[in-house]
Formats: structure tokens, sequence, C-alpha cells
DNA sequence: GCTCAAGTTGCAACCGGTTGCAACCACAGG
DNA sequence: CCTGTGGTTGCAACCGGTTGCAACTTGAGC
């Protein structure tokens, strides 16, 4: 069926070995036999075996990319931008989508039998224990968007949450308003406690400022539509902080619902600077989340474990900067 | 490092065939000896290396998973939708973004490089060469959302794009809208293509119709927003059918620049019915496709493929139906 | 022409499994 | 007690590669 090193060998009149010499890098071979392999090899259309080769060199070369989140815009382009660094390495993503899953075993059991050489867990959703299960099992691993404090023993490659949620609020000070909320992601997630927390803190040193707070269900659009319509019900607020620029579009939703006007009646602020959130009739000020250079990094972290799989866990936190657009009214 | 074949027999005091035996279905071992074995496997953590089984077997149970289109939010349900449909049979997608590619052979060498089952191309606008590549190449191919008439070779799963633009310019001429335009995906596309012919096929047979077109650089917001903006310059054309809900985002909100009311001072019908068309803020009339069956039914397809590699080639395909929402007048 | 080091090559064992085959076993039927 | 049968088991070869090792080739230096 498929041609195979001893087809190759066979018709350039070498041996198996001199043929897999000339495929690996570095491997000792004369350039008379290089070339006859590799005119042989083209002759028949020959491509090594990946995964037989796996079995000896214990590389793969396949990376398994978890994720849970498929609700929210940003994963596109999440997913883009980490399938492309993947491939300009030479890595493979095996994608694991959690969406039902709660039990970090049965990924890990699944991973460990196609043998991939490491996993990126891409989503502050999925609890710390994910990631360290895969630590535990001998797979490096790297939590994108993760949370450093809690998982001292993987890599974390993400941003502050604590400062982004402070810098929510300074923002919302710095522009007057005086009774402000938090409209967060589902409490089981870092991210959404860590924001909170940020923003609390911040506000803390103003006690004349009124706020208020609520968790919702998910990182989606009808979630964060759900929860500011019932914030429209009975808070006063004036602008809040969504924990996410879906969150935030589906408020601006539930804000047109009741005739408000973001910008000027009701402020909002994001987190994430989706491509979305660029959009003029979206146009909303945001936080920015630098996603091209964790990704980078994620990766580039990657390539790193493979070659020092002893290495000292590390979390690489990227700054974000607050992106003006059109619904927050403008500082004083 | 881990566990092998040789470690569990070896604790089980039987050989390495046994072991192996009572891991692969309707293998004869007795129930004494499976018992031995599943308890000293579990004792030791074991798996079986599914790569290293692939080797005698020849089946990998990975399935190459290629698309190109990561900036219509559609895919983010299209990729949820394959890899739960995949996973539940007990496949594992192996992704590759073909955003910056545009050599079949590429793909082709490195999906046999890891000796994938079969692959599924996703996308409607990638050539049919890509499929038919993999399909040369011995590898068993599914195009979905692909067109059937130029791909007689291999199974293609999706919708008929002519009847759609059929049934969008039957749907305008309803309302009694007099002059209509359409508003297409990029002219490589197969889909924009056929929509564009079903669209000027229904529209010949009405004379009085004023018709106009494009096609847009890519389906995506940005696109579909700079060709309605280039329409509205000089073109007066009271509906449009935009040949996706992304290029008709992009559309309507070009419209708004612009002060005009969709629905009422003009029509706008999309295609595709994904989640966002569904919001408040967006209301989108478009056709609806069933996005769920058509992956469901792919996915039936490649496992059947692996059942019967010699099948003989065919085409799946859907019908559709408009969804009425509010960017239509409504019918007199 | 001889020596020797460096570079090249093939053999054979191995990676972690699967599987055809023949030997073996227990047991039912005569 | 013998025979035949069907189910179970282990051996050994194989899947498509890699790699340590020893043997070989080459060519420079004297």
């Amino acid at each position: 069926m498929s041609v195979t090193l001893k087809d190759v060998a066979a018709l350039a009149g070498v041996s198996r070995s001199a043929v897999s010499r000339t495929f690996t890098e570095g491997a000792s071979v004369s350039a008379k036999t290089r070339s006859k392999v590799e005119k042989a090899a083209h002759e028949l259309g020959y491509s090594p075996n990946a995964l037989a080769s796996s079995l000896t060199t214990g590389r793969t070369k396949l990376i398994g990319l978890i994720s849970n989140n498929f609700h929210n815009p940003i994963f596109l382009e999440v997913f883009d931008q980490f399938t492309r660094a993947l491939q300009e390495r030479g890595l493979r993503p095996l994608i694991v989508n959690l969406t039902d899953e709660t039990e970090p075993a049965n990924s890990v059991r699944m991973l460990r039998q196609y043998s991939v050489d490491a996993a990126i867990v891409a989503s502050s959703t999925l609890p710390p224990s994910f990631a360290k299960a895969f630590h535990d099992a001998g797979v490096p691993v790297v939590h994108t968007f993760g949370r450093s404090a809690t998982s001292p023993e993987v890599h974390v490659v993400g941003i502050d949450n604590v400062e982004c949620g402070r810098m929510a609020a300074r923002e919302l000070l710095a522009r007057g308003y005086k009774r402000v909320g938090y409209l967060g992601g589902p409490k089981n997630a870092t991210s959404a406690l860590d924001r909170y927390r940020g923003f609390m803190e911040e506000l803390a040193n103003h006690p004349e400022i009124d706020v208020t707070h609520c968790f919702a269900d998910a990182y989606s659009f009808e979630a964060g539509r759900a929860e500011m319509l019932r914030f429209l019900e009975d808070t006063t607020a004036q602008a809040y902080f969504c924990g996410d620029d879906i969150l935030s579009v589906g408020a601006l939703s539930a804000l047109k619902d009741h005739g408000l006007q973001p910008g000027q009646e009701i402020g909002i602020i994001g987190l994430n600077d989706m491509e979305m959130s660029r959009w003029e009739s979206v146009d909303l000020t945001t936080i920015h989340q630098p996603i091209k250079q964790i990704i980078t990094s994620s990766v580039d972290l990657i390539e790193e474990m493979l070659k020092e799989p002893q290495r000292y866990p590390e979390a690489r936190i990227f700054p974000c900067r607050v992106i003006e657009r059109g619904t927050l009214r403008p500082r004083p």
C-alpha cells in the first residue's frame, strides 16, 4: 500500500539505515548516498512515517490542545493563533473538546495513548487540577490563560487578572462614575474571581463609591445578556466592568432592550479586545489582552520544555491596556 | 518511563500476546486470564499505546480536519460540532490550518506522515483540488460544505447552494422588492458562485427587477462591510442577499453608518443562521443551514468509509429554510 | 607504500504493539 | 479409556522506523 523505508532502500541499492539517516537531521551520510536515496524517495513519493519513528525516538510532535470554550468568539482567534504557531514549528495540534467533560483523568489517558509530546490547556474556566493532572502524569504542560498563584507546579502564560480588575476600577473612577458594578464570568473560572478581587480591592479605597456585582453562568452572549437584564431591574449602577468582551456584547444587547444608550447613559468596559469589539456597531471600550503574544509565548515555552523537560516552572504575565472606544463616557 | 505490554505481562504472569488480546475487541482470552491482566494493568496504570498498535493494524483513529476559515464565527460552531462528533466515536481530530497555504501537496504529505485514517476538508473556499488530492493519495476524504458537481470523485456533504440562491431571490420577490443585489463571498469559493448563479437564474424570470452584484474578498465582517459601503455610494437596491451571515453583519454595520434602518429602509437576508444572528441586536433574517446535521452526517460518512474504503462517492445535500427575523420587510 | 584517524555503512536489536500458527488444554461423546 | 472438538495460549515474525556497534572505506601525512 504505502511506500516504506525498505522500498526506497531497495531502489537506491543501500541499506535501510542509510535511508533512515538521510531523513534524520545531523546523521552521518555521504553526499553520494544521500543523493541516491533522495532520488529514489522522490521517485516513489516516499515520506517517512512520523508515528513509526516516534516509537524509537519518543517524540511524536503531537501537542494536545485542550479547551472547553466554544461559545466565545475570542476562541476562534485563539485557535487560529495556536494552530498556526504550532504548525510553524512543525508541531501538530491534537484537539480535545472538553465541553461535556469534567474528569481530567480521561483526557490525560487519551492524550497519553497518543503519546503527545506536551499539552496546552487553553482556558481559564478549567480548574488548575486539569493542568496539574498532566503534569503529574509526566506530560509537559502549559496552562494558557491560567492562574499562576494556585498552580505553582505548572507553567502558566497569561495576564494578571487581579491587576486587570484594578485597572477597570481605576478607569471607571477616573471617569467619575459613582455607582459601579462587576459583571463577571462563571464563578468556577479563576479569571472571573481574580478580576472581581482586583476590582473590589481598588474600590475598597473609595468607600463613597457604590458597588454591586454578579457572576454569569458562562463566558457567553446569553449569560451576559441575562445578567445585565437582571441588573437593570433593580440596580442603578452607572457603569459596569464586564469580565469579558462577549459578556459585554450580551450586556449591550440588554441595554438596547431597555432603550439605554451605552456610553451616554450607562458605561461598559470589557476585557479581551476581540475582533468584534472593533466593529462600529459594537465599538466597545475594553481592556486589551495581548492574545497573540500570549499564544506565541506559550508555544515557545512548549518548545523549550521539549528540550528541557525538568525546566523549573514559570509564569509569563503580559501587561494589558485600556482601548478607548465608545462605551464609556470620556474622562473629564 | 511509561508502562508497556511487557511490564503488565510480567506482573500478570502471562505472555505479551495475552495482554494484547485482553485489550483488543473480540480476541480470544479466557475470563481468568483477562481478570489477571486487568488487575495487573490497573495496578500499573497501563494504557495501550495507540500509535504503536497503529503500526500493525493500520488504523490510527486520527482524522485530519482541514480548514482555512478562522474569521467567520460560524466556524467556532463548526469546530465545536466536529470535535465533539469525532470524539464521541473515539476518533481524534488533527487540525490543519490552511490560512496561508495554497498547495494541497503539503497538507497531504503532512497528514500521510501521521497516517490519518481519513480527512475532512471543511470549507467552501478551498478549491475542489484539495479534497481530490487526498482522494488521489488514497486517503478517504469528505468535503464538507463542498460542491458535488465539480467533485464527482469525493464525498461531499452540504447544501444546494444554487437552490439557496434561488430561495433568497424568491424571498425578496415575495416581499415586493424591485431593485435587489447579491453581496457574495470570495469568487474562489464555490458557495459564493453557486449562490450567485441560483440568485440570478431565479431573477432571470423577472426581467422587470433590477439586479446588481459583487463578490467580497473573504467571508468576513470587514469584507462584507467594505462591499456594502461601496454599494451605498452609487447603488439604489432596496434589498440584498448577503451570501453569509458574517457578510450580513458587516453589511448591517455599513447601513448603520449611513443612518439606514435595516428591515425598514433596506432589506438584508443572510445565509447560515449562526448564533449571533439570533442576538436581538442583529436579528438577522437568514437562510438556515443545518450545520449540526451536516457535520454529524460527515462524520457518519467518515466512519462508513473506514469500514468500506472503496465506497462509491455520494453527495449528501440537506435542505435549508428561511428564518424570519427583522431585516426584511414583511410579506404583503 | 604504509599507517591511522575520520567518515561512512550495514547488521542486528529494539521501540510497543498485533497476529498467524501450532501446541496445548479441558471436556463431551462414544 | 480414547477421540475429537473448540477454546486458549505462547512463540515468533512483523509493522516502519532508529541507533549502537563494528567493520569498512577513504584519503592525508609521512
